[in-house]
RNA sequence: CGGGGCUUAGCGCAGUGGUAGCGCAUCUGUUUUGGGAGCAGAGGGUCGUGAGUUCGAAUCCCACAGCCCCGACCA
């Protein structure tokens, strides 16, 4: 490819909507074009660093017995009411009418299109198991794209679903899929990325990994142990807090002017914060108020909260937080209208004692406040339904690790593939069964399995990239090889490097050519902007020497001279050993 | 959905009531050529949209839209 003839060009500022350096780099690169808010287009230049990257996430999933199908992104309300989906789900779906005005909607995932699929072909025992692939667009109305390719409402996935006779078996294939996907991210290129338990949300299954890029610039916060291997999302991960317990002494009532956060209570009342708690509102959709109570040091994870609830939750409004008795500011346990209110009280309070709480009265808290004494206990057995307990806390860096007890950190991530555990969560719902052999119906067992191929590319800039631009793993670079040409007019510069370009090309090696009649400074500039991995460099200074410049783009090391009869040769051996290094087997 | 910011040429920006400008990019010519050159010339803008105030609006008022960031949310 002649790089005057190639779609997108390079510019030099920086575009002013762009915080995230993927983001700042594929545009000034030329690799994208923003079409709105979350709605981007492929450039040739990611576009063919798109396809490499799908290209060997096939060859894994291949490896794995995946079978490559495509469902179609139009859905239709019948089959996504058979899930359940399309009452559950929100605004984050795309819907539309027909001519006919029948309501459709937009994918966003592919759960209910491939249990179509699997129920009326994986109807025996002796298909399974067996797993399906797509590479597809999915379509989500976020409520924020950003961060350029990161969060986008339309998007490229690699989705796939294994379908299973037993729990054990999907189990081990879930095994299966978890190293095809460190296989995968390996090759990418990906370096610094973990695989973490995560949250299954709200139609999840038993448990679920994500794979996430260790960026700083990642939206997502991991606890992971200094020690062991503990790692997890904050949103699930958990930790042995150390609550303090004492003896059990008399609730007091203590006037508390204008204290309304735990800051100004604990200071107030000259204690720590960690024996204090505090209370955290919500509201369901059928508007009842949601109180959670974790220790006053601790925050709440909603993602957990609603796990112990099993209920969608929205933030409290002000009528359903007085309704049910509640203080803003002065909440707490007792007192509260139970049939107008769901509780739910982190470990840390069930486990401790002595907790200073709201009073449910403007101005006024209780000290002394423990669980079971002085609630529990008075609560009949309607009411105690009404009371949940649950793991609800944040683990935080610095706090003990669940399995070992060392120190957890916390590092940022990009999520860029995960893995599912469905079990029979679609296949129940939506009617899907095998013949066992007995003859007897029973519904596949499922697992799910997603890649972000659009994150992928900014994802991996994120990590490799000097302040020139990118520095593309050569598996998913665009091209393998950048030529630039120096004063291609002086002497027989310009044939020379169109001679070994043509040799390059035939030997089936991807070369971008820099034919532009350019200063070296901008061909310098702009080769190091589209990131690709090997540089050769033509000039009449060198050629005059019967040589040219090869170079790295993370110059891991120095520039070197070669002879220009060997460079060809050079070049075939370097680009192998490139990919060798990205190879497993 | 809350909070903040922005919207003038392809990109980055200036322009506080008198009919629109700079740099880069593009095109022509010319001189240049190892880290984003110089000179000369050219093309390119319903100033986000709508409705007002005014003799006159990019500029003042009102409404709306779009985009970005933070938060909420994120199967």
């Amino acid at each position: 490819m002649f790089l005057s003839k190639l779609v997108g060009r390079t510019v030099k500022e920086t575009p002013r909507d762009a915080e995230l350096v993927s983001h700042r780099f594929l545009l000034r690169g030329g690799f994208v074009r923003q079409y709105a808010s979350g709605v981007y287009g492929l450039l040739p230049l990611a576009q063919r660093s798109i396809a490499k990257i799908e290209s060997i996430c096939r060859e894994e999933m291949n490896r794995i017995e995946g079978q490559e199908v495509k469902m179609p992104c139009l859905g239709t309300k019948e089959l996504w009411d058979e899930s359940g989906r399309y009452g559950a789900i929100g605004k984050d779906m795309f819907r539309l009418n027909d001519r006919n005005e029948k309501p459709m909607v937009l994918c966003m995932t592919h759960e209910e299109p491939v249990v179509f699929f699997a129920r009326t072909e994986l109807t025996s025992y002796r298909q399974l198991p067996a797993m399906m692939y797509q590479v597809q667009t999915k379509f989500r109305d976020e409520p924020r794209p950003r961060g350029g390719l990161i969060r986008l409402r339309e998007f490229t996935m690699k989705d796939a679903y294994s379908f299973h006779a037993s729990e054990e078996d999907l189990q081990n294939y879930y095994w299966r899929a978890h190293e095809a996907y460190m296989r995968f991210f390996k090759r990418t290129g990906c370096r610094n990325f973990v695989s973490v338990m995560s949250d299954n949300g709200m139609f999840g299954g038993k448990f679920s990994h994500e794979f996430m890029m260790l960026v700083p610039s990642g939206e997502d916060t991991l606890i992971t142990c200094t020690n062991c291997d503990y790692k997890a999302n904050q949103e699930i991960a958990t930790s042995p807090f150390t609550t303090q317990s004492a003896n059990a002494i008399a609730v007091a009532e203590v006037e508390t002017p204008n204290i309304k956060t735990i800051a100004d209570l604990a200071k107030f009342l000259k204690i720590d914060a960690s024996t204090t708690c505090k209370a955290v509102m919500f509201q369901t959709r059928e508007q009842e108020l949601v109180v959670a109570f974790v220790r006053g040091d601790l925050d709440v994870v909603e993602q957990k909260l609603k796990g112990v609830l099993q209920k969608e939750l929205f933030p409290a409004k002000d009528e359903v937080i007085a309704a049910a008795g509640a203080v803003a500011g002065s909440t707490g346990p007792l007192g509260l209208n139970l049939s107008k209110c769901l509780v739910v009280f982190d470990k840390t309070i069930s486990a401790g004692s002595n907790f200073a709480v709201g009073a449910n009265k403007a101005g006024y808290h209780l000290k002394n406040f423990n669980l079971e004494r002085d609630l529990l206990s008075q609560l009949n057995d309607w009411q105690k339904q009404r009371i949940k307990m649950g793991d609800i806390a944040a683990a935080r860096a610095g706090d003990p690790c669940p399995q070992c007890g060392h120190a957890l950190q916390e590092t940022r991530g990009i999520e860029i593939g995960n893995i599912f555990h469905l079990g029979t969560r679609y296949s129940h719902s939506m009617n899907c069964t095998y013949s066992d052999q007995a003859g007897v119906a029973q519904n596949h067992v499922m697992g799910c399995y997603g890649i972000g191929i659009t994150r992928l590319l900014p994802a991996i800039i994120e990590e490799s990239h000097d302040e020139r631009g990118p520095i593309l793993p050569i598996t998913v670079a665009p091209f393998d090889v950048h030529i630039c040409v120096l004063n291609k007019k002086e002497g027989t510069t310009e044939e020379t490097a169109l001679a070994t370009y043509a040799a390059l090309k035939k030997a089936g090696i991807e070369v971008l050519l820099d034919d532009r009649d350019e200063k070296p400074g901008s061909q310098f500039a702009d080769a190091d902007l589209v990131g690709i991995p090997l540089r050769i460099i033509f000039s009449p200074r060198n050629l005059n020497e019967n040589k040219v410049e090869f170079k790295f783009r993370d110059n891991r090391t120095p520039a070197q001279m070669i002879p220009v009869n060997e460079v060809v040769d050079f070049v075939k051996k370097t680009v192998a050993a490139e990919y060798q290094r990205y190879a497993l087997d």
